[in-house]
DNA sequence: GTAGGGTTAG
């Protein structure tokens, strides 16, 4: 009697162990590793399973130290305890450590053997782990496997075939993997063999496959065999909704990812970005609002998606509030928030942004340093720029174009010149984009003959097809020369239809040289391409009022209202007094200086008309009389803007602003003029690009310290709201 | 499902 209750004590107890063990090694797979030493610490009789558990629970948690301290600390250890320390090292990315623990232990199994030879392969260290997979032992098909998937990871895929052949009995996994490496490799019809002869398919090697065809842009095979699949999990939806993302199938993405069952934290990143960046941004910000296990890259994405779609002041919010919810701001993140710093000027950010990314160590990489180049252009620091341009090597065309780019926006065309032609004798090859940067310099500079010639060389130098956009950069280039008959001729010359971009660069040459046969013509493309666009809409009434066509002027009002099309309001800032000060053209909503602002304008007014300024009225937006037009003129944002400026800051300091649209050519004029009777530094930059003024001429920028003073973003935050 | 080695999405 006293016998058997002593077994079933025991058996009680080896039970509860169980148990127990078992409570541990759930708690550190959830990454609750102090429940699971708690469990551990009231385990009465602790057992050597326990030990280990434990101990692999804390190299899981990244918490190698008090891994092996508990590890120095069992009572008895068996050759698990001695494999689970090597995994564990291997894991975080400790392989010294690991293959120290692997020359010390007492006996090795093909477990310990498998366990270094994967440390190696999993740092990259594929010779390592060759030399150690030879010596083996004994090898199992666990062993092949690792072995086959290092080679994989290193593009050796025909050595791994070589390996797989050799191998003497083979599983579902390791047929999987070699199906993974042919896809990698683009290497369909190996994979699709493999497939095809697989004695038994698990849903791993069918999502394999799928996705094996999805990435390689056969997103129609991939989709038949992913409606067949006799089984599908998350990742299988997931990696087919990725791939339509990624090959721009949006639409196709979204259907499949509204009948998803499960809907996985990547399969919502991918759709957030898919849909947000064809401009379903609040359809995104619904997906990222209703996820709730959020990571890393679904914050980036929303950001992402705000920065590309004009959201500034949403993505500088969510990057706040990434933060408050304890994200750190990762590597892509921090590039969505450069780029905004660049649109919005904000130098002072933009350098915070700067030091963050030199302390997390992600500044030495050429993408980012494009982005910084821009960023420090953008907000007027070349000399920052410069530097950072200087200091990176080697270049690739990506930086070449930023800073070619950011010169060509700075209106310094020689400068622009000088880069791309050392760029062109490092034998670097210009693309597309280094092309849209020169042109536009040349554009902007008047550099005519450069430009033709640089623009006939895309072709006989580099057997380029000179794109809508190359196209837009001559007509604009020949339009501001008042070749406006050239102008038509180029367009005429394209074998694509012309964009809307290039038949507004036409209609604003010709606005410019008041040549109103072309202008209507232009208008009138203009109007067809893009209904929304107020432009065209205010040009012909402009044109037909001039003409006394008012019968014109009505049916053009009558279709501007029916297509509810509304001229977006133009809006300057400038900081004064360490605040940000906006101004809005008209009068709705007055700046509450408004009256010595218009007493500024009143009083150079007539110093402006001696200097030689004629009002030009075909700017205005309005077909009002005369009078009134010209009056409207002098209540565009830029103008109360720099009026505001010439009160407020004092003689000597540069009058910076900025606008979110196009400066209008009067108040182009106007300011230089204001530039040179107040003897004042004048910096604009419109939505466009920079102006300089200095002297009464459109100056070459001297190096600006700070486009923007600081606060900017904060400051832009509370206006809105 | 008490502890140690391998496959699919990011």
């Amino acid at each position: 009697m006293h016998r058997l209750l002593l077994v079933q004590c025991r058996n009680y107890c080896h039970t509860q162990a169980i148990a127990s063990n078992s409570q541990i090694s759930q708690f550190a797979r959830l990454g609750q590793i102090q429940n699971a030493r708690r469990v551990f610490d009231e385990m009465p009789k602790k057992n050597v399973t326990s030990w280990n558990s434990i101990i692999t629970g804390y190299f899981q948690n990244h918490l190698p130290n008090e891994g092996q301290c508990m590890f120095d600390q069992m009572p008895e250890r068996n050759i698990v305890s001695w494999n689970g320390l090597i995994s564990g090292y291997v894991k975080n990315r400790m392989v010294k450590e690991a293959r120290e623990v692997f020359d010390k232990m007492p006996q090795r199994n093909v477990i310990s053997w498998t366990a270094m030879v994967r440390g190696y392969v999993e740092e990259g260290f594929v010779e390592e782990a060759e030399a150690l997979f030879w010596q083996m032992p004994e090898k199992n098909v666990v062993s092949w496997t690792v072995m086959i998937g290092g080679l994989i990871q290193e593009g050796r895929v025909d050595e791994a075939r070589r390996l797989y052949d050799m191998m003497p009995v083979k599983d579902v996994v390791v047929r999987t993997n070699m199906i993974c490496g042919y896809c990698q490799e683009g290497r369909l019809d190996e994979a699709r063999d493999l497939f095809d002869r697989m004695p038994k398919k698990n849903v791993v090697s069918w999502t394999a496959m799928v996705s094996g065809y999805a990435q390689n842009g056969k997103l129609d095979i991939a989709r038949k065999l992913f409606e067949v699949m006799p089984e599908k999990n998350e990742i299988s939806w997931t990696a087919i909704i990725i791939s339509y993302v990624q090959y721009g199938r949006f639409e196709e993405a979204w259907k499949l990812f509204e009948v998803m069952p499960v809907r996985t934290t990547p399969a919502c990143n991918a759709i957030i970005l898919g849909i947000g960046q064809n401009g379903e941004v609040a359809k995104a910000r619904m997906v990222f609002d209703l996820l709730k296990e959020k990571d890393d890259a679904t914050w980036s994405a929303m950001i992402k998606v705000y920065e590309r779609k004009g959201y500034e002041l949403e993505a500088l919010d969510l990057f706040h509030q990434m933060q408050v919810d304890r994200f750190r701001p990762n590597f892509s993140s921090l590039i969505s928030i450069l780029s905004i710093c660049a649109s919005l000027a904000s130098l002072n950010y933009g350098r915070e942004i700067h030091a963050q990314l030199i302390r997390t160590e992600c500044d030495d990489d050429v993408y980012v340093s494009s982005v910084l180049i821009t960023m420090y252009i953008k907000c007027g620091d070349f000399v920052k720029a410069k530097l950072i341009f200087d200091r990176f090597s080697p270049k690739d065309v990506v930086m070449w174009n930023s800073i070619i780019t950011g010169y060509a926006q700075h209106g310094l065309g020689d400068e622009a010149l000088e880069v791309f032609r050392e760029m062109c004798s490092l034998g670097i090859t210009p693309d597309e984009v280094t092309f849209v940067g020169v042109l536009s310099a040349c554009s902007y500079t008047g550099k005519v003959k450069e430009g033709q010639d640089i623009f006939d060389s895309m072709n006989s130098k580099y057997q380029m097809e000179p794109g809508s956009a190359h196209y837009a950069c001559m007509v604009d280039m020949l339009g501001r020369a008042g070749r406006l008959n050239e102008a038509m001729d180029m367009i005429n010359k394209m074998t694509a239809e012309a964009d809307a971009i290039i038949w507004g660069s036409l209609m604003g040459a010709c606005r410019m040289h008041m040549n109103l046969d072309l202008a209507e013509v232009a208008a009138k493309k203009l109007l067809q391409l893009e209904p929304q666009n107020s432009g065209p809409y205010v040009l012909l009434s402009n044109i037909y009022a001039s003409k006394g066509k008012w019968a014109d002027v009505a049916s053009l009002r009558k279709s501007m209202q029916s297509r509810e099309v509304v001229k977006s309001p133009g809006c300057s800032w400038l900081e004064a007094d360490k605040e940000v000060h906006m101004f809005t053209g008209g009068e709705s909503m007055p700046h509450p200086e408004h009256e010595s602002i218009l007493k500024i304008l009143e009083k150079l007014s007539p110093m402006l008309r001696e200097a030689g300024y004629i009002p030009d009225g075909s700017f205005a937006l309005h077909d009002v009389e005369e009078e009134e037009k010209l009056h409207s003129l002098n209540y565009h944002s830029e103008k109360l803007a720099v009026a505001y400026g010439l009160l407020k800051l004092p003689q000597g300091m540069p009058i910076r602003i900025m606008k979110n649209l196009r400066v209008c050519g009067d108040c182009h004029s106007a300011i230089k003029l204001i530039a040179k009777v107040t003897g004042r530094e004048i910096i604009l930059r419109d939505a466009n690009r920079f102006h300089h003024f200095k002297d009464g001429h459109q100056a070459r920028p001297l190096i600006i310290a700070s486009m923007q003073p600081s606060g900017l973003e904060f400051h832009l935050l509370e206006l809105v709201s």
